[in-house]
DNA sequence: TAATGGGTGCACT
DNA sequence: AAGTGCACCCATT
């Protein structure tokens, strides 16, 4: 089947995709292969800029990321790619968060006591385990940088802080860029953030043109557990909540993240440390709890899809400029899939009117925001059990419990299918990867600032029809 | 009991060390404390420059470690300190050295089989597990760095690469600055690694005027094993032996590592990754085997002391100046004393002519050479069992099988009595280090470098006699 | 404070 | 693809 082609994608039903979910939720960590399955979300996929600088990936993966609660260094980089994952949190004494995230290692390494004087050479705080990664390559054959999100799920809470230094720098980086509209939107975040108001997901449209063939694909890959399985089934189920949700969020906010939650149900995959079995063992009791009740049901995950337009900015309902974004993950497949670039643009999915999504059910949406988003968090209860994070479970972090592999040769095969059809759809072998979509041949700076500068309105005032102006923007 | 002061200082004998040895060697890893008292060794002490940047000190390191087959990259540092280690090995397939030490991995992590896909974040190669510390720092109050050997024991066979590129990078900064004197030393060394001549250990003077009293402590701070424990029991004995030794030492190279083997015997002390617990483990059997064979009888470690002076080189007794150097390891000991700078170089020890150390046992000198020292290692056999290093036990390393720690505490006990007589000798607590010494106060540079500086011939056309010309140079 | 220990961001290899 | 060299941090005493 051809993501880009076909509304409806049926890839996933009675595909092996489905029957490897049917076991996934059931066992532990004591079922690998079982387990696999529940290891991988898909994400939104994000147009990417065509960097002309390894170094102009990173901010731009911070506007997506900061509103989301998470905080990405790179962990490894050179010429031809730069791998990011979550900063391992290690609050200073003077961060407000101090006094919840220095107990975090404590926390976390439950299994110390185990094997005493234990110490690895690297990563310790539990912080610097969260299985999340945004790799970014260079393709020398494309001269493009592709980005794919290859496990988006953490073993942590998720939270914005406004105090933090990376995002200080970061803000200041915006100013440098006079990328206004970027700033307000953060200052909105911010400001939100400082009020303790809950940073509820908004519209973070996404030009991409591939959205809902996304959410197709979530649709396929239901995840483990019975609350993600059953809503979505249909796509074009989903696509009617989508739209239906759609036309109030723009009410709701202007900057937010797109998805409270990004973590995945059962998940865990992607965690080969060996050393870690024990403490995520001891902990996956009340993870699993919690996960199951944390599930966001997906068809409320893609919200506001817009029309894709070449090379800017998508324009929320509302009238003020969305940033590109990237959703959260539904299901615990593996797999990856490759921009078309320019053949995709002009698939038939691009003519069609991208489904919105957003949070319609409030008490997911509490819950997430009580877990990642709430900025009350970052006050009180982070990280402390005391003050649970999750009112649910009482867990403090939604951690993927049993590290898995092998959903992706799984997925492979149904991707191939794909793939056969689409050629320039890549599917990669590599477990649990999923993929933000790039477009090629356009010279746009971060998503966030149109490529012809933008006025500091929030509003559209994009000049050129880009991808997703041409099949998402309704107006 | 002063260190300096006293000649024949009796620190050791009867003392609670001496208890301590007398069942460090029984257990493995399942002692920590009792396997504590193997983990360290006494190493030589160096004058240390007055360092004016932090820059200066790896290379001066470098003059020191590369002859002892150590290649020493900075593990950490800071504006205070600088902690260098063992480099990593990962021989590009293209390095002569590659098919030797890919194996390395694999041997080293076999508990890896046990737990499958483990994966550490950081260090992996066992090459990475050496315990081997050298530790600068500096102090504020003194204004000066000081530098500290933490464990002067490798898990891993010692071997000269002249073709490493740090190396390389080392020798073309020596040509940068000049440094003919560390080129004429080097450039004899590569040509015996080349030549697969033996590196046999030489006389490497040290001026610091504590060389003696070190050695004493090394005598006071018998291995584990019985074969150290015998040996060296008083100072004058040592003293004797050392001065034999010194005789011929000059006659037989110009340019050579003072210790062919810095390992020590048991030791192994210090490594405090848990995850690293089974692999040493089950090498442990072949590495107590070598290690016992592998011990160097101390009372040929130490040769060749000299008169300690306040500014400058140090001149072996041949008459030809001798480079500064630090000596192997001794005892499985725990303790750090500190330069009293300047106070110390006015103590009695100082008065006494240094005793000279070089091989004087050439069935021990050869045993390290096959073991880290014969260039020959470099070219065949490094790494392979099959073309096992060390003849005896047909194990390619020499490595600390246990991290133990804790003799650290019994030898601050005995060595409090040291700090008590004199204030100068500072001993810290710290599990296994030993210090290379510095005189404060002085501009000196490199103390491979005289200070008044050296034309760039290789042969003797240098204008004023460098160390090596006046030394070595055969003609 | 000074000193000392360690985590980890990130690019080089 | 990842190990790891190195330094900017932070923590503790
Ligand atoms: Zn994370
Ligand atoms: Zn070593």
């Amino acid at each position: 089947m051809n993501c880009v082609s076909n509304d409806d994608i049926s890839v996933p039903e009675g595909s092996p995709v489905s029957a490897t979910m049917s076991h996934s939720g059931s066992n532990e960590e004591s079922q690998p292969a079982a387990l696999a399955k529940d290891q991988n979300k898909l994400i939104h996929l994000d147009p990417i800029p065509d960097f002309q600088d390894k170094g102009e990936i990173k901010p731009w993966l911070q506007k997506i990321y900061y509103p989301q609660g998470i905080e990405i260094v790179i962990e490894r980089s050179d010429r031809l790619k730069v791998v990011f994952k979550c900063k391992a949190s290690k609050r200073g004494k003077n961060s407000q968060g101090w006094a919840a995230t220095k107990s975090e290692s404590p926390v976390s390494l439950s299994k110390q006591p185990v094997l005493e004087g234990s110490k690895k050479k690297r990563s310790v705080s539990r912080f610097n385990l969260c299985p999340f990664r945004i790799r970014a390559t260079y393709s020398l054959k494309r001269k493009r940088w592709n980005i794919v999100v290859v496990n988006n799920s953490h073993s942590h809470p998720l939270k914005f802080d406004p105090d933090s230094d990376d995002y200080k720098k970061f803000k200041s980086k915006l100013r440098e860029d006079n990328d206004w509209e970027a700033i307000k939107k953060f200052d909105e975040l911010e400001y939100r953030a400082r009020s303790n108001l809950p940073i509820e997901s908004s519209v973070i449209t996404c030009d991409c043109g591939l959205t809902n063939e996304i959410s197709s694909f979530n649709i396929v890959l239901p995840s483990a557990k019975p609350t993600m399985i059953n809503k979505p089934k249909s796509t074009s189920k989903l696509r009617q909540q989508r739209k239906e949700t759609f036309l109030k969020i723009p009410q709701q906010h202007d900057f937010l993240p797109n998805t409270t939650h990004v973590d995945s149900p059962t998940v865990s995959g992607f965690i080969d440390d060996l050393s870690l079995d024990q403490p995520f063992a001891a902990l996956s009791t009340a993870t699993d709890a919690f996960t199951d009740l944390n599930e966001i049901d997906f068809t409320s995950i893609f919200h506001k899809p817009q029309h894709p337009h070449r090379q800017h900015e998508r324009h929320s309902i509302t009238g003020t400029p969305v940033p590109p974004n990237v959703f959260s993950p539904l299901t615990n497949s593996t797999f990856q899939y490759y921009s078309p670039t320019d053949e995709l643009l002009n698939s038939p999915a691009h003519q069609r009117p991208p489904s919105v999504s957003t949070h319609h059910s409030t008490q997911l949406v509490d819950i997430c925001e009580k877990q990642s988003w709430d900025p009350h968090y970052n006050d009180h209860s982070q990280d402390s059990l005391a003050t649970p994070l999750c009112e649910i479970t009482n867990s403090d972090m939604c951690r993927a419990d049993t590290p898995q592999r092998g959903i992706g040769d799984v997925l492979s095969q149904e991707l191939n299918a794909i793939k056969a059809i689409d050629s320039d759809l890549q599917i990669i072998d590599e477990s649990m990867s999923t993929q933000i979509f790039h477009r090629s041949g356009f010279d746009s700076e971060s998503p966030w600032t149109p490529h012809d500068q933008l006025t500091q309105d929030n509003d559209e005032d994009s000049n050129d029809k880009s991808f997703w102006d041409m099949n998402f923007a309704r107006q």
